[in-house]
DNA sequence: CTACTTGCAAATCATTTGCAGATGA
DNA sequence: TCATCTGCAAATGATTTGCAAGTAG
């Protein structure tokens, strides 16, 4: 018997824009022109990016003073608290990456190209939690980060 | 019968300076007065500390013109370079704490007192082993950071 | 000697902030 | 309407750098 599904059992989810909306909404904060289209632009590809490579991306809304410097770095810190997405602190500068509406991963990070590969383990987060509980420490995030050469670069030499 | 040890078999470890005089002499470096000072000071004792606590603690040479702040970000950075200290990107500054002489660990960090717990595990490694050599990875380091709320603090509501 | 170091003052550079005018609900 | 936003220009703050004088080997 072919397994069926129902509508109800897949889990909906809001597109970025709509959740953040709501977002916003309770937070008595305004869905404006300009954090639409940060928003379009940061979840329209799921890749990792800092402030300047984004605005490079809206190069021509900045040029047309359609938004500025500061509001960009003003709705990344909003995009953060959201839990949308996830910040992280590599040479010296804030890396992005979407958490919504993508799996929670870790990273292996190539030192001679600059690349990051994601990877997902359960097992680790087991670890994790087991590693926390006992130190009686209540977890509430995490970050793996393993630095080296990736498979292109160690090939390449 | 008594198990007896021969002093060869220990591990001898040279003292932080000498380790350190020996990574500047390969470099063709200098072991000056203020290096000396600020390694002594360094591995006085184990702790997490940012370039400012490390000027607190040596406010008296400071004031005395005896070291100067760049010099303490120079050689900061070149103990980390000799591979006696870690730096961690943690709030916007750089935090340090002993690799040489101590034990390999990873961290969690408590968002409520800022405290950072250490805490070692060999499984997290061999995970980290398996994840690599699924992906062709040459492992060069790791990190691994869990925020949370730590017991004492947790108590406390 | 003289190449490596240092302290000083100034520069960096990503990110943040004060504020007056603009705008979304 | 009017509290929230935005762009601008300037401020921040940790860290870095240029340079002339000091010092280790």
């Amino acid at each position: 018997m072919a397994k069926t599904f129902s509508l109800a059992s897949v889990p909906v989810q809001l597109p970025p824009l709509a959740r953040f909306a709501q977002f916003l909404e309770g937070r008595g904060k305004r869905l404006t022109q300009q954090r639409r289209l940060i928003v379009d632009q940061v979840f329209s590809h799921h890749d990792h990016f800092d402030a300047d490579e984004l605005m490079e991306h809206l190069q021509p809304l900045l040029a047309q003073r359609q938004l500025s410097r500061p509001t960009i770095y003003r709705t990344l810190s909003e995009l953060v608290e959201a839990g949308m997405l996830r910040a992280m602190a590599l040479g010296g500068r804030n890396v992005y990456e979407h958490q919504y509406g993508y799996p929670s991963h870790d990273h292996l990070y190539c030192q001679v190209c600059n690349k990051l590969i994601e990877f997902q383990s359960a097992e680790l987060e087991k670890l994790r939690d087991a590693v926390a509980r006992r130190h009686r420490f209540e977890v509430l995030s995490h970050r793996m980060f393993v630095t080296g050469v990736c498979a292109d670069c160690r090939g390449r030499r």
